[in-house]
DNA sequence: ACAGAACGGAATTGTATGTTCCGATATGCT
DNA sequence: AGCATATCGGAACATACAATTCCGTTCTGT
């Protein structure tokens, strides 16, 4: 299973990952910093899509059904209420679709299929929320838009590499849980603090 | 006390003012957005800073000074010692000067004086994180850094215009105060949560 | 060996934006 | 009144960047 055309197809994966990874870290970046994070010209990228809008709309859609899953699975979950909430958060901080859904709409044009999938989203969301109020787990003055708020904010921590984001993340994360569940309670938090200089990174051009 | 003289001088806080609306919004925003948004030509605002970037240093400068300014406020405060923490977080929040150091951080090269009052911002932080610590109403394990990239979560939220972004950075704050209170409780939450169509809106070009 | 798929990357083109320049206007001084 | 000047508006300029196209090359399958 070598030759022109495994190799084709290899560069499809490839390049799909790195579009997700480059937009997911920069949602402005260039369509040339993604052929170069795959290893690839640019035209194997116009080979494949006819635009970087329509790039940007298959990664956006292959956010959204991300999130579909994960919620999904969420719903799917008959264990401990506060759990199976608690897992799905932590499930869409790991999948990070706010970055490829949110940051990226606006700059192209919404097709039906993702209007689809986005109100699909929704409503699945809706259950999840509304099975851990009436749980009583989750504090009912918070809505489905606050958490999706919620999801946004956390999906802002950047700092470091991946690894250290996503540490980072679940550690905010867990703060949020503490403000969401019922009966309010602390829980110790994942994960090392921010060091200074990690901080100071940032005024580094 | 009328003329040109006059004219010039409101013309110096117009285009602060109108600099530092822009810059919040959009950390990248064209230089021209600034002289439409404050009614000036461009060369307004050549006369008054040489370049972009040494605009930029004046509001980055500005941002760090007021930051100072509400922290030494919350020193002062002798009261309840979580209400001066809580005001001071609050007092953080409305200042939005997240937006304004750390957005344009790395688009700059930094002064001395920056570097300077950024190091004093540090220090009064600290002070006030370990003052809440020492009078056990702030969880002890959250640092003050973790506390500096709450503000920038917190200033990532961005949802119609400038009133009603701030009322829902006052709701997450209610939570994100919540979870870092000792003893653990919950408060009501401020202001009303975000309704569908508000959060629709961001896909529209 | 050859037709063509797949590709790399330079060339092209359009746009956005920082900066400069020039003419206009009003002010204050002589 | 008349002029020097500060201030200003906005067009003109230069440039950087980025999406897209184009062409020559390479490799595969027949």
């Amino acid at each position: 299973m070598s030759g022109r055309k495994a190799q084709a197809a290899r560069n499809d994966e490839l390049i799909l990952q790195a579009a997700r990874a480059v937009f997911t870290a920069d949602p402005g970046a260039p369509i040339a910093a993604v052929a170069e994070r795959a290893g690839v010209g640019i035209s194997a990228l116009y080979r494949r899509y006819p635009s970087k809008e329509a790039l940007l709309q298959k990664l956006c859609g292959d956010g959204l059904k991300l999130y579909v899953t994960v919620t999904e699975r969420a719903l799917a979950d008959r264990g401990d209420p506060w759990e199976a909430f608690a897992g799905y958060m932590r499930g869409i901080v790991d999948a990070d679709t706010s970055s490829l859904t949110i940051s990226l709409a606006g700059t192209f044009q919404p097709t039906e299929e993702l209007y689809h999938d986005s109100a699909r989203a929704s409503d699945l969301a809706v259950q999840v929320h509304a099975r851990a109020v009436a749980a009583g787990v989750l504090r009912p003055d918070v809505t489905v838009a606050d958490i999706a708020l919620l999801f946004e904010q956390l999906a802002s921590v950047k700092l470091g590499d991946e690894e250290r984001t996503a540490e980072l993340r679940h550690r905010y994360l867990a703060l949020v849980l503490d403000s969401l569940r019922l009966p309010a309670a602390h829980r110790p938090l994942p994960g090392p603090p921010p060091e200074d200089d990690e901080l100071q990174t940032r005024w580094a051009p």
